[in-house]
Parts: C-alpha cells; sequence; structure tokens
DNA sequence: CGTTCGTCAAGAGCAGTGCTCTCGTTTCTT
DNA sequence: AAGAAACGAGAGCACTGCTCTTGACGAACG
C-alpha cells in the first residue's frame, strides 16, 4: 500500500517541483512582481486553479522560492569554504565573500527576494530560518575555527570595550561561532553586515556611475574587513 | 497671461502634490507592491483615469515618492550633522548613522524602496540621483573635514594597499571627499556601506531572533566603525 | 461678445491578476 | 466493489494598470 501511495504522492511531489522549477525561471526573469499564478499554470498547460492544490497561495509559492534560495545560495557557501584548506581563515572568508557576491550577480532577483526588502505581507516563516542561516553557519565556522587555532588576532585599533546590554546578544550569535569573545562578536557582525551591505549597494544601483571596477573594489573592501576582524593578511 | 497661466498650473501643482501625499501614506501603510492608482483616485473622490493626467504611469508615480525619500532622509541626515559641532567629527558620524536608522525605523517602506531591491520595471531615472546622495554628500564633508582637520587618524591595523585599478573610482568618491587619500576612501566606503548593510539587516528581518537590543548593537557596532575609518575614540 | 482651442474629469472597456467555488473524474483506501 | 479522498477544469468575483472616447469648463483671440 506504500508503493501506491508514494505513487500518488510521487506525482505530486514532481508536480510540486516542477511548479517550482518554472516559477523560479520566471522569477529570474522577471523578478518578484512578475511572478504569475495564471502564467506558471498557462506554462504548464494547466488551469490556474489547479495550482493551488500544490500552493495554497501565491505567497507560499514565493516562500518556496525564497527557501529553495537560501539553500541554493547557502550551498556555493558551503562549497566554497570546502574548497580552501582549513586553516588558511583569511583564505576562506575571501572565497565566501565571492562566493555570495557570485551567487547574487547570476541570480539577482532572488538575491533581492532574500536580502531586499520583503515582498508580500511580510511574514517570515519559521520553515526559512534554518535554510536562511546556512552561510552565516559556514561564516560562524570560519571565525570560530580561526580563533581557536589561536590565528585571530584583532587589531589595536581603538575599538570602544562592548556596552554591557550586548551580552545577551553576543551569547546568541556565540551558538554559530563557539568560545569566540564578545568583541570579535561584534567584528565579525560589522565584517558580515558589510559583506552584505557592499554586494546590496552594488546590486541595488548604489554604486552606479561611481564604483565602476566591482570586482576590484570588493575584493580590496573583503580583505580590508578580513584585517578589522583580526584574520592574518 | 502668466498670472492666469500659473493659476492653471498652481492648482494642478497642489492637485500633484496631494496624489502624492495620498499615495505616500498607502505606501507607508501597505508598502510598495500595496500601492492602487485607483486607491489613491478613489481616496481623492476622482476618477482613476484623472490620476494619468498627473502622473503617466504608476512606476513615475512611485519615483516621484522615492526622490521625495531620498529627499527626506537627506534632509532628515543634514539636520541631525548640522546640531554637532564642526570640529567634533566622531560625533557627527555617529549623529548621522543614528539619523539614517531613525528615518529607516520611522519609514520602514520608505526605506525598503530606497535602499531595498529595486520595484517592479526598474529604472533608476537620472532625476533620482541628486537627490539619492544628498545623505551622502553629508557623508563625504564630514570625512573630509576630518581628514583636513589632521583628525582622522586611521589605526594600523595591516589593511593591504589599494590596488592600482581602483584609483579610478577613488577618484570619483573623493569628488564627495575633496584630499581624502585612496586608503581612507575604501575605509569611508567600507562604513557607509556597512552602515546601511546593518540597517538593512536589521529593517528586513536578519537580526531577528538574535539581535534584541538594536539600539546598543548599532550604537556599538557604528562607534567601531569609526575608529576603524579614523575618527577619535 | 462670441468663438475657438486646450485642458481636464469621467466613464466604459481591455487584458491581466489572485483566489474561490463547483462539478465531474480519477485514484487510493478499506 | 463501495466509499472517500484527491484532483483538474471551468466559471466567476473583485481587483489591478492602462487606454480611448466623450463631454464640459475656462482661457485666449478675433
Amino acid at each position: 500500500m506504500s508503493s501506491s501511495r508514494t505513487a500518488r504522492e510521487r506525482v505530486r511531489a514532481e508536480l510540486t517541483r516542477e511548479i517550482a522549477d518554472v516559477a523560479r525561471r520566471q522569477l529570474a526573469v522577471d523578478g518578484a512582481s512578475g511572478l504569475s499564478l495564471r502564467a506558471v499554470a498557462r506554462e504548464m498547460g494547466m488551469a490556474s486553479s489547479a495550482i493551488y492544490r500544490y500552493f495554497p497561495s501565491r505567497d507560499d509559492l514565493l516562500t518556496a522560492l525564497i527557501i529553495d534560495g537560501y539553500n541554493a545560495l547557502g550551498e556555493a557557501v558551503e562549497n566554497a569554504d570546502a574548497a580552501v584548506p582549513r586553516e588558511d581563515h583569511a583564505g576562506r572568508w575571501t572565497v565566501v565573500c565571492h562566493a555570495v557576491r557570485d551567487w547574487a550577480l547570476a541570480h539577482p532577483h532572488e538575491y533581492a527576494l532574500l536580502y531586499g526588502s520583503p515582498v508580500p505581507g511580510y511574514k517570515a516563516p519559521q520553515d526559512t530560518v534554518s535554510a536562511a542561516i546556512r552561510d552565516t553557519v559556514v561564516y560562524g565556522r570560519i571565525v570560530s575555527d580561526a580563533h581557536r587555532a589561536g590565528a585571530l588576532n584583532p587589531p589595536d585599533d581603538g575599538h570602544p570595550p562592548v556596552p554591557a546590554p550586548f551580552h545577551d546578544d553576543a551569547a546568541r550569535v556565540r551558538a554559530l561561532m563557539p568560545d569566540v569573545p564578545d568583541d570579535v562578536i561584534v567584528r565579525s557582525l560589522i565584517a558580515w553586515t558589510g559583506l552584505f551591505g557592499w554586494i546590496s549597494f552594488e546590486m541595488f544601483g548604489q554604486f552606479d556611475n561611481t564604483i565602476l571596477d566591482r570586482p576590484a573594489a570588493f575584493d580590496h573592501a573583503m580583505r580590508c574587513q578580513a584585517r578589522t576582524l583580526g584574520l592574518p593578511a
């Protein structure tokens, strides 16, 4: 009976995946606002109402695409990190930065969906969270690896002492980078948000007419951030 | 004849402004995707087709709102900066950071429109540029003021030398912060993108369930960035 | 003063959207 | 084999951006 049930469920799973695939292609072309359930149904040769058997609403389809996007980016980051020797922490950071940027450039609309303004009624279902932090998990491991190897030496740049109220937040972040002291956690947050801030500026047009040699600027900026974070030069 | 013509044009300008105001209120409530020309017309008690006499398309209305948003943010930043003694460069930086964040928190949908993913068919008309850089102009003045006052002392943190290809881009940025050397321009870009990266993370949900004491974390992070930039502690 | 002409609001209408409901049909379960 | 659950298709609702046409108002000119 499990085979017969799975027969039904298999075609359902496959159709669900195909709908998501078609939707992702439309998303890549027209962006989130151009994603149309009816167009997806049309391209698949089925009635628009049938789509609702698989995705209860347009937002649910979009949420599925968001999760897929997080996973795709996370996987790209994981692969990039895995290709660098474990002890080369600075190299791992640099390659992760480029992995994020490359993925963003290759999938602009999906990047906008993940790190731009939240689109729909903008609720972030809990399902997204585990996928959303895959890249951050990799990043946290790089920092804690470097710290435990004694390779993390933040410069004596006169950063002010970490304020007491931040301690609880730091403890939460420490779940991703064990043993790392508070001040390094702050530096990590700055570097990480700086990475996405830079890429978002580049993707969303803030660098237009100003920063033209994007790869050179990005690479240099991320190496500077590595130093401020405490990674070796 | 000019009086009569201006009479006509005056009511036209006023209606244009009123449409934009109503639209901005809708934008603030429902976000960019919830902005409806018909709803605006309904609220104003006029036919939807009449709106098109004032804004040729929905995107044009949105563009007008974007320009208004840039100006509002720019003005907030200008006022914040003006309230601090000219020589207190670190204080000016900090207050500008908080001005941007406060404005973003007060106008989340407008911030998303300006610094989130570009919305529909997305093109940024040239009209937006001059308004878009008002905040950046203030920032550039702070940096160059500090530099010329000899108050800018970047730490010896081992940042790599600025690569040659970046020289042209640095020259363009230098239009906003005269006399500033290339390496400080890089630090300025990192700090500026870091500011918006941090705020975007906060606004778009990346800090959810992790960073809870947002004001403390933000304030500290920006003070750290000030030091890395070279501003006095 | 009367006429012409440009500006304007309104209405109807087109093509498209997300979504719901119903109605037969197919498929699985018992 | 009978009942239940899942499914696809179609019609329909309320909504959208946008266009086109019609008719009215007000200003300028002869």
